[in-house]
DNA sequence: TCCGTAGTTCAGAAATTCGGAACTGTTGAT
DNA sequence: ATCAACAGTTCCGAATTTCTGAACTACGGA
């Protein structure tokens, strides 16, 4: 298997999160990660509402992400642990993830500071 | 010619205004109208650094805007109005605009209030 | 070694995008 | 009224991208 591709922070592009985040399946994807704790596996976020994702759009999608710089990924054992790189982004894109995040109301509004 | 299709702002998707912008020249056209007091035209939009862009790619990019909610178009004479639904829209999606055009550096980077 | 599980890669079908050419709709001139 | 010029749209074929079942690779345990 090839190694897995990650961008350094400073390629990251704006078009690739985007991107990534416009397919509704990808972005409830992001969602639960940002959510879980440990770091989410491919199989655990195999199933949305009622639609099981096949395993190859499944791991595509996780490429997707991973290629735009939106997760990490890396090998256990015999599963691959994913997690967000929602601080380093949001230091190089502020505000960005978190709007598109409330914008599919997979997280509550943020009040205003005050 | 069909009349223009605006979708109402309560049916406009996030995943719609992320695939929009996730072209780097939809994104600068949506910019340029973004910054332009008067409403832009297509063919005043049609150049972007040096690539002249096609007036069918063109005309679908604005198609692209249009029915993402981003803009409203309207004919006045033989040309075609543009002006972006910015207000509108950061009602319904609180900062995912700006998050994004200050993620493409089009415009700088807000500093926090107080 | 052999098996089961997690995920990747391959490959062909389906869907989408791109852009040149033809077309529509509007204005202004004759 | 007719014509020409111009702004933008639509059509349609070529190129690209996406989707997913099937085959494959990688790891761990017995």
């Amino acid at each position: 298997m090839r190694p897995l591709f990650h961008p350094a922070l400073e390629d990251i592009r704006p078009e690739a999160i985007l991107y990534a985040l416009s397919d509704p399946e990808r972005a409830a994807i992001y969602a639960q990660l940002a959510g879980a704790a440990g770091g989410g596996t491919c199989s655990a976020l195999g199933q949305l509402g009622d639609r099981v994702i096949p395993k190859s759009s499944l791991s595509n999608h996780f490429k997707v992400l991973r290629e735009s710089g939106l997760i990490l990924s890396e090998r256990q054992g015999v599963e691959m642990r994913n997690q967000t790189r929602f601080a380093e982004l949001d230091e190089r894109f502020p505000g960005l993830i978190k709007a598109i995040l409330i914008a599919y109301g997979q997280i509550p509004e943020q009040p205003k500071a005050g």
